[in-house]
DNA sequence: GGTATATACCTTGAAGCACAAGGTATGGGA
DNA sequence: TCCCATACCTTGTGCTTCAAGGTATATACC
């Protein structure tokens, strides 16, 4: 699976609502998340840390996300741990809809496979 | 059906996507893409020109798009209208596995109905 | 003739953001 | 001992939207 160059402007329109969505599933840490990607992306895309570092402590700093200093059970080592707060779950469906409301334009561009593959 | 702010990053990332599938159906000018676009989401998302006659001039200096100066034959008016050209549609192909690799993400983030709507 | 609106294009200043590159620190395996 | 993976953070550069401003023409109405 070869690596794809997605470009910043779509990394910073899909960094918010990929956190958003994955904390939603359960508390995790930046360098997990970070793999948790890559993985969920068969490979395809992998972020930077410089850039999702920034989008953490912007979520902390706006209330949507609470962190916490932790020993990992596993490892013994120190992890900063994120968890979606209550205002966070709002902010994940406006998240959601926005998306949704570009795809519905691209998909309607793309139905009847007018446009190739 | 309200409008939506789509945020600019979200904007950024699809801007060039759009563009390049609209012009793909068929040659167009900008006034009308933007009312395209309009429509196409229902009155939801709405771009300024601003934004849109720089991505036309940077498209179009990347060589993917080609631009003709010439009168409306239903109003008489100038228009500059834009085509897909032999080099742009393998970049809207790539254009969209890029997008789409962000949505396997997101979609495999939000499926079993794990994130609220 | 005058005015308002829709059409149709363009540019500039300010602010936000990813990316590359740099940094700190520790645990475990060869 | 040395190196890699883990785990976090910050800064400078360059690019891009957005708001606001500008130019110009056709049509409709009074």
């Amino acid at each position: 699976m070869a690596r794809l160059d997605l470009g910043k402007d779509l990394v910073a329109a899909s960094a918010r609502p990929v956190v958003l969505s994955l904390l939603h599933a359960g508390e995790s840490y930046g360098y997990a998340i970070l793999k948790r990607v890559k993985e969920l992306s068969g490979g395809q895309i992998e972020w930077t840390d410089g850039m999702l570092y920034p989008v953490l402590h912007r979520l902390e700093a706006e209330g949507l996300v609470v962190a916490t200093w932790r020993k990992a059970p596993d490892t013994g080592r120190r992890r900063k741990y994120y968890r979606l707060s209550a205002k966070g779950k709002p902010a994940l469906v406006a998240e959601k809809q926005r998306w949704q409301a570009v795809e519905d334009v691209l998909h309607g561009l793309w139905e009847n496979d007018a446009c190739p593959t």
